[in-house]
RNA sequence: CGGGGUGUAGCGUAGCCCGGUAUCGCGCCAGCAUGGGGUGCUGGAGGUCGCAGGUUCAAAUCCUGCCACUCCGACCA
C-alpha cells in the first residue's frame, strides 16, 4: 500500500487521479477513456444510487428499463438533440465478425446494418418513439419513469469519474399533459437533487438555470446544481430539463384532452451520473485520503484491533465483536479489520485513505479499563471513550461528522463567491482565487462566448434565488438586470 | 485535432546515448521476530522488455513502421 502522496496544493489534477487508484476506487480500463468502477468505489456509487431510488420514488417514479442502442433515423428526429450530441456518438455498423485467412478476427463486411445504430449518449430519442405507443389520452398522463443506466458520450478529453467516455448514470423521462405539470416535475427534481447533494453527499449547491449556450441540446430551460470543488473550479452536478413539447413534436405524441382535443405532450428529462463520485472525491478530501461523509459510506466504522499475544488477541476481539453487534444493531456497517498480516499503523493508514468516517482502535488497555480509542477521519480528533453506551455515542457522533463535512464545505463555498463590478477585477479575481464568481452579464450569448474565450470562465447558472439588481455588464458595460455566476469548471 | 509523456515482473522503475541476454523499490510466497501510527531480518517465486519488420554473430538498446494508454490544451448535456 506505500504509495507517494501527492498534495492538493503541489497539483490538485495529480492529487486527484492519485486518490482516485490508491484509495481503491477506479482505475483506468483498456479502452481509451474507460474505467473500471472497483468494489470499495462501487460501494459508493450503491450508496448513492440506493439513496436517489427511493427519492425518485418517493416523488412517484417508477425504474424501467431502455436499450441501448438507437437507430440513427430515430436518433436524428429530435434536430437540435442531435446536432448537440453527434460529435461524440459512437456507431454501431456491423452485427458480425470472422475469422480470416491469418486467423484473425475481422468486421465481416457482409454483415453490415441496413441502418446504423447509435450507442444511446442519452435516451430521449428510443424512450420517446416508445411513449408514442404508451400515449393516447390524457388518462396515460402523466408517465414518471426513471432508468438507471449506462451511456456513452465519445469524449476527447477524459478523467476519471469526471468525464469519461462510458459512464453510469440515471435518467427521468416524465410526460405531461401540460407545460405548468412539466415545469413542476423539473423543478422538483432540482430540489430532489440538491437536497441529496447537501444532505447526503455534504456538498453545498447553487441551483440555478443555464444560460442557452450552456443548455442541454433540445431543452426549453435547463435547471442545475452546480457545486465547487477544493481548486476553485465548478462542478455541475445534475440537470433536470424542461423539454417543451420538442421531444412529442419529434416523435409525434399526442394525447387526447378531456374537451376532446389532440395536444402535444409536455416533456421533462433530469439526470445525475457517476460524475457526482468526482464531486464526492474533490469536496471532501485531503492529502492522506478521502473524506467520506458518513450517510454515503460503505463502511462507517472500522475496528482495528491492537495486540501483542494470542491471549491479548482473545480478549480484544471478543469485545470488538460485541461492541461491532451493538453498532451493528443500530444499522451501522462496521468492519472488523482483524488481519493478521498487518500492523495497525499500517491499518490506521489505509482506512484513511479509504475515508472510513470513524476508526475505533481497541487493545489491551481498553480492555482492561472498558474503553475505545476513537479518531475521527475529518477532523483527525482522537479520544476515548468508555464502552458503556458506545453505541448511540457512535451514532451521534457520525451525525455529527456528517454536519461537519457539510459545513466545512459550505464556508469553504460560501467565502468563495466574490463580487465583481468589474472587468479587471474579473479577471484578477478568476486567476488569484477562483471559485464563484457574481457579476453582471447583459444577457447575450455572444458576449459569454467572448468571455469564456478571453477567461476560460463560463456562466455557470443564473441562481434562482437571484435579487433583480440593475448594474453594466462587466465585459460591455451594457445594461444588466440581475448578477451570474462565472467560474472556471470541470 | 495540436503539444508533451509513457509502454521492461502484479505496481512503480533503472538500463537505451555508447548493442553482449535485465536493475532497484513496493507487492507476492516461506520462516522467525515484531505489534497503541505505513515493522525488521533471512530466504524465495515471478520477465514474449507494447506490436511488426529491418540492420547485426548478437537488439530492451540502433533503424523503419504501427498500436495503445496517459497528461496539458482545443472540444464537451
Amino acid at each position: 500500500m506505500a504509495f507517494e502522496k501527492i498534495k492538493r496544493s503541489e497539483n490538485y489534477s495529480e492529487w486527484y487521479n492519485n486518490l482516485v487508484k490508491n484509495a481503491d476506487l477506479a482505475e483506468h480500463a483498456a479502452v481509451k477513456g474507460c474505467m473500471v468502477i472497483k468494489p470499495y468505489g462501487y460501494a459508493i456509487w450503491e450508496k448513492i444510487q440506493q439513496q436517489l431510488d427511493k427519492m425518485f420514488k418517493q416523488t412517484g417514479h417508477s425504474n424501467a428499463y431502455f436499450p441501448l442502442l438507437i437507430p440513427k433515423s430515430f436518433f436524428e428526429k429530435e434536430e437540435k438533440n442531435a446536432a448537440g450530441f453527434a460529435k461524440e456518438c459512437a456507431v454501431v455498423t456491423h452485427y458480425r465478425l470472422k475469422v480470416d485467412e491469418n486467423r484473425k478476427i475481422i468486421v465481416d463486411e457482409d454483415a453490415k446494418l441496413e441502418e446504423e445504430l447509435i450507442i444511446r449518449p442519452t435516451s430521449e430519442a428510443i424512450i420517446w418513439s416508445t411513449y408514442k405507443g404508451w400515449i393516447q389520452s390524457y388518462r396515460d398522463l402523466p408517465i414518471l419513469i426513471n432508468q438507471w443506466a449506462n451511456v456513452m458520450r465519445w469524449e476527447m478529453r477524459t478523467r476519471l469519474f469526471l468525464r469519461t467516455s462510458e459512464f453510469l448514470w440515471q435518467e427521468g423521462h416524465t410526460a405531461h399533459a401540460t407545460s405548468d405539470e412539466a415545469i413542476a416535475e423539473t423543478k422538483q427534481m432540482l430540489e430532489v437533487y440538491a437536497e441529496f447533494a447537501e444532505t447526503f453527499m455534504g456538498v453545498p449547491v447553487v441551483k440555478g438555470v443555464k444560460t442557452e449556450n450552456e443548455r442541454f441540446a433540445g431543452a426549453i430551460e435547463t435547471y442545475c446544481i452546480e457545486g465547487l470543488m477544493q481548486d476553485g473550479k465548478a462542478l455541475q452536478m445534475g440537470t433536470s430539463h424542461f423539454l417543451g413539447q420538442n421531444f412529442a413534436k419529434a416523435f409525434d405524441v399526442k394525447f387526447q384532452t378531456k374537451e376532446g382535443k389532440l395536444e402535444y405532450v409536455w416533456a421533462t428529462s433530469w439526470g445525475v451520473s457517476t460524475r457526482l463520485m468526482g464531486a464526492l472525491v474533490m469536496a471532501h478530501s485531503d492529502d492522506d485520503g478521502l473524506v467520506l461523509p458518513p450517510k454515503l459510506a460503505p463502511i462507517h466504522v472500522v475496528i482495528v484491533p491492537i495486540y501483542k499475544t494470542d491471549a491479548e488477541r482473545e480478549k480484544v476481539e471478543t469485545l470488538a465483536l460485541e461492541i461491532r453487534k451493538k453498532l451493528e444493531a443500530l444499522d451501522l456497517s462496521v468492519k472488523f479489520d482483524n488481519r493478521d498480516t498487518y500492523k495497525p499503523g499500517f491499518k490506521f493508514a489505509e482506512w484513511e485513505l479509504k475515508g472510513v468516517p470513524l476508526r475505533m482502535g481497541i487493545g489491551p488497555r481498553d480492555v482492561e479499563n472498558g474503553t475505545v480509542e476513537l479518531a475521527r477521519r475529518d477532523t483527525r480528533e482522537k479520544s476515548v471513550i468508555g464502552v458503556e453506551g458506545i453505541d448511540t455515542y457512535v451514532k451521534n457522533l457520525l451525525d455529527e461528522i456528517q454536519e461537519a463535512i457539510y459545513k466545512r464545505a459550505k464556508d469553504f463555498r460560501d467565502s468563495n463567491i466574490h463580487e465583481v463590478n468589474t472587468w479587471d477585477e474579473f479577471v484578477e479575481v478568476l486567476d488569484t482565487k477562483g471559485g464563484f464568481i457574481s457579476a453582471h452579464w447583459d444577457g447575450t450569448a455572444d458576449v459569454e462566448e467572448k468571455i469564456k474565450g478571453l477567461t476560460k470562465a463560463t456562466i455557470r447558472c443564473i441562481p434562482l434565488n437571484n435579487k433583480p439588481e440593475s448594474g453594466k455588464c462587466i465585459l460591455t458595460g451594457n445594461p444588466s438586470v440581475q448578477r451570474v455566476l462565472f467560474a472556471k469548471a470541470y
